[in-house]
DNA sequence: TTGACGCATCAACGGATATTGATATATCAT
DNA sequence: ATGATATATCAATATCCGTTGATGCGTCAA
């Protein structure tokens, strides 16, 4: 490896979270605000522990948090955390910068 | 599975092409323009057959595109693709939609 | 036409990840 | 104290994913 592998880890867990079509559905539910796992699993029609496992990965990565009320643990989004993804798909800042490509030619870059 | 099983399966695709820290340097090399495979084989010291594997998952997922000339592969990002996951991240819009939880009251759920 | 170069593809392997069913833990109601 | 409910964790299994080295294919230069 290189130098600036200093490694966007946080960053790819959290893509990775959402990068699975139960955990999207998830995202997607949750930015309505917080809900239980019960009412997941009625909106998803997934079984517990399977719900169980994505919310675990979810919240490892930072995208959700959890609350326990009584009997009932609320997930609900990390903004911030979002915020994070998105600002790099807009931005997406240089590592090693280096001067832009010269006008259409056709030079060899090897 | 549910109805609203309508999956999100490009979107999940392009998150899961992202979702990995190879490819993640790479969205971020070609935020400055376009490069070809030899380019980013320097920048990332990576072997050219792994490279074009993580090449070709972001291409089928629709992030970057190809262009060839003469014996070079020119590789650039889509723009909409990261547009389309930025909005999803910002947005979040839902699927089937429910009143707002009550005011923060202990209300069960199930 | 031959050889070098840039890139893609393939097969094999190992490691990670998702699913399921069973069990554990905590909290509540009786 | 007992039993029911909400959730987490575990073990087993199947599947997917990334890496490597070898090989194939198109393109250019001599």
């Amino acid at each position: 490896m290189n130098i600036s592998t200093r490694s966007n880890d946080a960053l790819v867990r959290r893509f990775q979270a959402v990068a699975e079509e139960t955990r999207l559905r998830i995202v997607q539910l949750l930015s309505h605000g917080e809900r239980c796992v019960c009412e997941l699993q009625g909106d998803l029609g997934a079984a517990q522990s399977r719900l169980s496992f994505h919310l675990k990965k979810l919240k490892d990565a930072g995208v959700v948090s959890d609350r326990r009320v009584g009997r009932w643990v609320y997930y609900a989004l990390v903004p911030e955390s979002l915020e994070e993804m998105r600002s790099f798909l807009g931005e997406v800042k240089p590592e090693t910068p280096w001067a832009g490509r010269m006008g259409g030619g056709g030079e060899p870059c090897c």
